[in-house]
DNA sequence: GAGTATTTAGGAATGATTCCTATTTAATAT
DNA sequence: ATATTAAATAGGAATCATTCCTAAATACTC
């Protein structure tokens, strides 16, 4: 599995003519190493561990950046977005319940992209969610 | 194709002990008869066309209720949500740079849900989202 | 090391959605 | 039909994630 690298990261804000910044590598660096799908707040409440100085609003902006440079994906719930670092093509298993998100990966993926390169105008460039309910709340609710 | 259908909504209504009002049957026909995406506010502006007593709080109480019932899907975007009268499995291409939707159906669909059951333990009830970008915003942009 | 354009911190503003509650009304029994 | 009553509605206030704003800080260039 490849996720958000920070070398990667330092390459595509000198490429792009942006600065390298401590906040920027922090968030990239947690991003990087976490598995989870975290909001901004749970990115900010984790950089900030190591790094106090770096704001809500720096957060925000860096993750909006590192998507809009394709280097990570933002998955939009109704409670706020979470942010996947994972590089790979994947589905993103929402749980409508408990807000729970599971990767998937399979060749299927690549299938299903491949149908909707041939079948429509779109290009894929975001993620792949699927709705659903999860294992644990199957068996709370029944 | 199938849409949410105002009698079957009028069963549901009836079937879970909840009373049928103009409000909600009002919506309910909205949803069926619009092949598009819209928001609560836009289907609060459609539905006051003929009936202008409704409120906004009850076209999101409403859709809240009728996705729950199942029959409708809510695609959740950073704008806010959007909502989806269609019945059939099938994914909803969503463009992230204009915010258009485009439905698209095939096999291929059913194929993923399949392999969603045996590799996974989510049972798939919402829709399905894969972000990109549509036809024209690529010719626009390049 | 100085100059400069970018970035940041922090808080205010925004906007979709939910919450609140007095009033209305659909369903039921009389 | 009418009375009864629990559910639903209208309208506006409250909430909360996100964006916007601006003075101060700082990464890069020379």
């Amino acid at each position: 599995m490849i996720w958000v690298n920070p070398d990667v990261v330092m390459d595509a804000l000198r490429r792009g003519g942006m600065r390298v910044t401590p906040q920027r590598m922090a968030i990239a660096e947690y991003m990087g190493a976490t598995t989870s799908h975290p909001s901004a707040e749970e990115v900010h409440r984790a950089v900030r561990e190591r790094h106090p100085m770096v704001s809500l609003s720096t957060v925000y902006k860096t993750l909006e950046m590192l998507r809009d440079q394709g280097l990570l994906s933002e998955i939009e719930m109704g409670s706020g977005s979470r942010y996947d670092g994972r590089n790979t093509t994947h589905i993103n298993l929402v749980c409508m319940e408990c807000g729970r998100i599971d990767d998937l990966e399979g060749d299927f993926v690549g299938d299903l992209y491949r149908h909707v390169a041939e079948s429509s105008e779109y290009e894929v460039g975001g993620c792949l969610d699927l709705r659903g309910r999860c294992g644990s709340c199957r068996q709370n609710a029944g």
